[in-house]
DNA sequence: TTACATAATGTTATTTTATAACAATAAACT
DNA sequence: AGTTTATTGTTATAAAATAACATTATGTAA
């Protein structure tokens, strides 16, 4: 288990403190009150938090939000479903489909490290 | 079948001419010499193109390739497989997929209107 | 055809997202 | 303690995308 230094552990609170994916100048608005000045402080913990599986980037956002899959203390299979009306992003942990995507791209000839997948329609509560 | 506008053109067939993903300034220094000078014009026509289905948008990589899958004349489902050694993308066309990924999604209350994969790791060749 | 609406274009400036480069500290190793 | 390695702080800049608005072209209906 890697601890993590400073400036990630503060980065990494306010992401875990919030309900929606954050934006990496929108962590830095809010963690400039503890130290942290400087673009290059933001993504370098970001990095290294990706790294380690607790926050995912969901790339059609440019946001980062927490790991929600407890299971996942490493970045290899990432699914989102993203709501087009309300922005909500919630993070699918289905073995199966994992499973099946694996299966997938081995079958496909292709040395798989790793996937994203994002959906986007509407998610319960608006449609 | 729509018609393209003349910037829209000009920019399908750099994609399309390219065997690799292209990213937008790239495109906008190899249309300039046709008359396009400023990149909301090729940020326009890329629009345009992503929503005809005719090119596809790779979120990872901030960069856009011309749809490989003759059937998908509207973008709405896209997977990638994308080599991290040589950065080849191609474009899976896989039906099982395609249907595998609605149904999960339906299934998971969701009013799915498209989706996004991007697999990482080592194609044929490189691995 | 002419008048009106709609879409596409051209252009400048700016915003947003991300990284290069390098000096200064801190942590880990032997 | 001295050396290596990782992390930090900082400034500047690069890369990706959009806002805003004036202009031109295209489609449509009287």
């Amino acid at each position: 288990m890697e601890t993590l230094t400073r400036n990630q552990q503060i980065v990494l609170d306010i992401i875990n403190k919030s309900s929606e994916p954050l934006k990496a100048y929108t962590i830095l608005s809010n963690v400039q009150k503890k130290g942290i000045k400087a673009p290059p402080q933001v993504y370098r913990a970001l990095d290294k938090l990706i790294e380690m599986g607790k926050i995912h980037k969901i790339e059609s956002k440019n946001a980062f939000v927490a790991c929600q899959n407890s299971s996942c203390n490493v970045s290899k299979a990432t699914a989102f479903s993203i709501c087009e009306s309300c922005e909500e992003v919630t993070e699918i942990s289905n073995s199966k489909i994992s499973k099946y995507l694996s299966n997938f791209a081995e079958k496909a000839g292709m040395e798989y490290k790793k996937y994203n997948l994002e959906f986007f329609g509407l998610c319960k509560k608006c449609k």
